[in-house]
DNA sequence: CTGTATCTATAACGTGAGGTTATGGATGTG
DNA sequence: CACATCCATAACCTCACGTTATAGATACAG
């Protein structure tokens, strides 16, 4: 049996349409049935009740999809416990980020690290918006650079790194862009661009929910790479709070980056499991040395 | 990500060597060799060292080599949860058995609980020697008759139906087979058809092993379906121990059954998984019912 | 040192799987 | 009755998965 049918099957069993799912999978719809019909070939058991509302579970189809998504994350753990052997006895060090990571003590955290432990390499993988925790949660890095507040960090050992006031990026033409300095209830009515839904609390800090008094974020985009944000922002789909460093490592023709007033600074931490090594620990102190 | 593939790495992980793994799955080596490397392509890891001696688990092989069995076991588990459920809706009631099964009670049994539940169809699955739960282990059915004793017995609910002596199958031109009855010491320096060596205790009680007083076993062939292990009999491979019921469920030409004194009984039972449900217990009750 | 055995890897080939587009059949709705 | 929507099949193309043949590397025995 093959991850690849029991996602199509996955898929199909939350659409309850095999053209919807199809669309989701980005697969032709007959190609689904076809291998939605080649999966109940192989188990000898119908899984769907056709009718023209769709494709409904039966009870054995009920039965598959209550363990389709254990399977498919065992398969998710083996892949990652694999990849981190394979990343230890090469001996790199997998560590996630988001946009800037920590800035310019990034490069000093790398070169202490390498000094350290010279026999190491460090990987830094970037990773999207939609995941605050940089791959943490994922298992696909050793430890990661994130930006608090985010939902679930209490999951997570914490070394703050350093703290830096937000400011707000605009496009060049926006009318605010004249002015040195802004209020954040200047900015209540603006369309901002945001990060998705689904990242919660994270997001819910990026657009200051907390300092709205209840005025309610108008979303103007939302982006989950720093290139799709910057351009966002370029082309007048709204603005958006972003670290003050962002005028250093973010500098664009077209947006500019103005001080914002009455909204709580951002701060960067290192985050890691419970149980690091010996390695992971050396990281860790490098980390904090370099926060120094 | 396939199951196949997951096999076909465990077989060559367990050889170390592909031309012996590919054997074992009855593919050419150069099939196995393109496998295995396109498992590695996928997760951008090494799983083998190559040498002239053959085929070594790395570090993160190793890893992998560990979490398959699990792996495959969720999909083995998974899909006899499914055809549970399809055998549940489609009111089947899976019964394994091995050779004769119940003997003459087979039939009343069935008899009798198609007539305390008409909506309700037995379907008997035959299993190989090679499996003594008669696939009551592997979850491919809901009980079985099965011949005790047999090692893991303990594990399951067991319920005794009848008991019957046991006497020695041979083929007819066999110069014992002149004699009426014969006594086992008799036959201690015969050549036996045997089950598998994996059943462990059960073909060890099939043997006598028991009775020898030390003497070991003369292994004349194994065999896993009674039609095999009738064709060695006749075939003159080795004589068998054999259920008195064996001269009327299994006579054929060229074969003779003779009582043996000095070895116990064989007896049949009905085995079942814990928390059966009211389905089961009905049959469980009609198997009491027709044991009397 | 050479020939042989053994192991893995590649080449070339054939069949079938997995995708596509086009279209058919069934059913529900306006 | 026409149209929309859903699933299923037909026909086609590309590539995966198997095969046999053979190459390359290495260890060993004579």
């Amino acid at each position: 049996m093959d991850t690849r049918l029991l996602r199509y099957f996955a898929a199909v069993a939350a659409e309850g349409n095999l053209t919807r799912a199809a669309e989701r999978l980005y697969v032709s719809q007959p190609a689904l049935t076809k291998q939605v019909k080649q999966l109940e070939r192989e188990l000898g058991v119908e899984l769907f009740a056709r009718s023209k509302s769709g494709m409904a579970l039966t009870g054995p189809g009920r039965v598959l999809a209550d363990r389709v998504p254990g399977l498919l994350e065992g398969w998710d753990l083996t892949q990652r416990a694999v990849k981190a052997e394979a990343a230890r006895q090469a001996k790199v060090l997998r560590i996630g980020f988001l946009a800037s990571a920590a800035n310019e003590a990034t490069p000093k955290i790398i070169a202490g690290f390498a000094k350290l432990r010279p026999q190491w390499r460090v990987e830094m993988r970037q990773s999207s918006w939609s995941d605050p925790t940089a791959g943490l949660a994922g298992g696909e890095v050793d430890a990661a650079l994130v930006r608090l507040p985010f939902a679930g960090q209490e999951h997570w050992n914490l070394e703050e790194l350093l703290t830096e006031p937000r400011c707000v990026a605009m496009e060049a033409a926006h009318p605010l862009a004249e002015r040195p300095v802004l209020d954040f209830l200047d900015l209540l009515d603006e369309p901002f661009v945001a990060a998705p839904a689904e990242t919660g609390e994270w997001r819910d800090y990026w657009l200051a929910v907390s300092q709205r008094g209840g005025h309610p974020a108008r979303i103007g985009a939302v982006t989950e790479h720093p290139d799709d944000w910057l351009s966002a922002i370029a082309n007048g789909y709204g603005i958006a709070l972003a670290p003050e460093s962002a005028s250093r490592f973010y500098a664009r023709p077209g947006i500019v980056y103005r001080p914002v007033n009455g909204i709580p600074p951002t701060k960067v931490a290192l985050a890691w499991p419970d149980d690091p090594g010996p390695v992971l620990r050396d990281f860790i102190e490098t980390c904090r040395a370099a926060a120094r």
